[in-house]
DNA sequence: TTGTAGGCGTTATCAG
DNA sequence: CTGATAACGCCTACAA
């Protein structure tokens, strides 16, 4: 049943039939309806590669994320989708990995399938050196490309970010405040995120103890979640163990640190305070509860489809969206 | 740059061009190394439209599943676009909800894009009343069906399910012999595997208490989560507390129990047992960690793929694949 | 308002 | 082993 048949039986020529399925105005009310009456009958739906070839697009957006099964990503997947489906827009979706090479050959993938755009979702997209990040710039000179909590600048790519640098600092700096001496910084993102945030981190510690900031700076990279922060900390030589605070780039670390706590008998927060990150689900499963910065996922993926949709209706937009990332009070801190 | 392109610098027909693209064995070497020379030279991808026009297929397959970012779907929809991948398909991403009328939307947008397959994800999709199941069949009529953790019987539907009946019975019956005498169980989905979970639990207080069962029998259906489960038990009067285990149809549940029990200084699991479901995330965060029954969700979603490429291939393959469901057991529990 | 005809970029069938 | 050429099903000027 292909769009012959149907102008056939209406009684009408294909270019009609095909009008009616675009929704094409120059149609006479009672043509339009001879034919809608006709594809109803026959339960015709347009075959979607040949229109495709003929629009030049399966109204399709590739989504790229490392891992679709981590909280975060998870949420940002399902709002994505969404806003995305809102717009009669369908969703291909790869789940890449944190491999430089592999990414690279995915997004030439999506590329080749004819996506009308592509979506990176999450912020390990953005290498730390800047030369990696090529290949987005490259893809952007055929299709849109949008960042969610990702920055990075050039003509037809888009970004829509939380401030981790400003949230980290105040965050941080509050801590400072409420007399903590020795806070723990622990991420396990390399990215230029990752960077972002350590620096919000040693701001408030260069701001607090001036000269003698270095004596207090205390950040550790792990190359792991929940298991591996905890087992990094209760490895740690006593000497070591003297903060009283310590801040995760990422809930699942943050969970580590409260399984540390209670190993170690230390009570949450009168011994340690302790500050996750992205507000995930982890964050509330935990006991006690994690304070969490939010990194306001759904606001992020309202945001860049919003601005998708602007783009590819040729409309102007602006390229860089901000958002402040709140610190979600819960149990593990006092303040 | 199209084929025709291609060919004219490399000096063949399109036909010879379009068999290299599709390796096809009747080209001499030569030949090949030429024209695979210019499409390098020129950067040439096939038109993905125009091939899927040509084929009928644009080697992609549907996912439907209710909620992304729901820990047990998000890994089954790892799991399966990582399966997929491998085996040259696509993944196109659904949300559906819950909404049955939402859902056979989705399905008909799905068959109009062409799809190879659908795939459900989600016990949530087979509905306990089966007419309302009737639009899968039709469906199949059209397309493979494939069902990870849902069982419905018609040709060219596949199902790979856990035994969540057997795995509820005897966790239930473990309980009971430890010496548990009042069991509730808490469920939230109202599905047809919502139903084989319950039945499980009742075989077995059948089973233990014979004619006095009735009075053993404690479930109750819980319209939301964590916050939802914690609300419920809390306002139980003290007389309907004398329970000293629950079984959860889902680890978010059992998260809410765990919250409960902390409410009113019950100790875990000397006061209270707890079991969740799903070996989910959340399964090890909480603290005490829970014991839960594994769902096997990686199982289930390769061997999904294995028949689904089996059947794609146009080889034989069996319809139903079902898992035992062991038991996890952690710290909620003294068994 | 409607119809004709050419184009979109491949694949596949036949000859040669 | 290679090349013409007809599908594949729809869109869209351009005419009428």
């Amino acid at each position: 049943m292909n769009i012959y048949d149907i102008s056939k039986k209406a009684g009408v020529s294909i270019a009609t039939v095909s009008r009616v399925i675009n929704g094409n105005e120059k149609v006479r009310p009672k043509t339009r309806e001879k034919v809608l009456m006709v594809m109803k009958e026959n339960n015709y739906k347009p075959n979607a590669f040949a229109r495709g070839l003929g629009l030049n697009s399966m109204q399709t957006v590739g989504i790229m994320c490392s891992d679709s099964s981590d909280p975060y990503m998870a949420k940002g997947i399902y709002h994505l989708e969404q806003d995305l489906r809102k717009n009669h827009y369908d969703v291909l979706l790869c789940c890449t990995g944190y491999d430089l090479d592999e990414r690279k050959k995915y997004m030439d993938l999506l590329i080749s399938k004819r996506v009308d755009a592509i979506i990176l979702l999450g912020s390990n997209f953005i290498e730390h050196d800047m030369g990696d990040n090529e290949y987005i710039r490259k893809a952007s000179e055929k299709l849109p490309i949008v960042l969610v909590n990702g920055l990075l600048e050039n003509s037809n790519i888009y970004s829509c970010i939380c401030d981790d640098y400003q949230a980290v600092y105040e965050t941080t700096k509050t801590l400072l405040t409420a007399g903590h001496k020795r806070i723990m910084y622990i991420y396990n993102s390399l990215s230029y995120s990752g960077d972002r945030k350590v620096s919000g981190y040693m701001k408030a510690i260069n701001e607090h103890y001036g000269n003698q900031a270095n004596d207090f700076i205390y950040t550790h990279y792990v190359n792991g979640t929940v298991a591996d922060t905890r087992l990094y900390l209760n490895q740690l030589p006593a000497s070591d163990k003297d903060f009283t605070a310590v801040i995760c780039s990422d809930d699942s670390l943050a969970i580590g640190v409260i399984k540390y706590a209670k190993d170690n008998h230390l009570s949450v927060p009168d011994d340690l305070s302790i500050v996750g990150y992205n507000n995930s689900i982890l964050s509330t499963c935990s006991d006690p509860e994690l304070t969490t910065i939010d990194s306001r996922i759904e606001d992020l993926c309202y945001q860049s489809i919003q601005t998708l949709m602007d783009v590819l209706d040729k409309k102007e937009s602006s390229a860089q969206f901000i958002f402040p990332a709140p610190l979600i009070k819960r149990e593990t801190t006092a303040i």
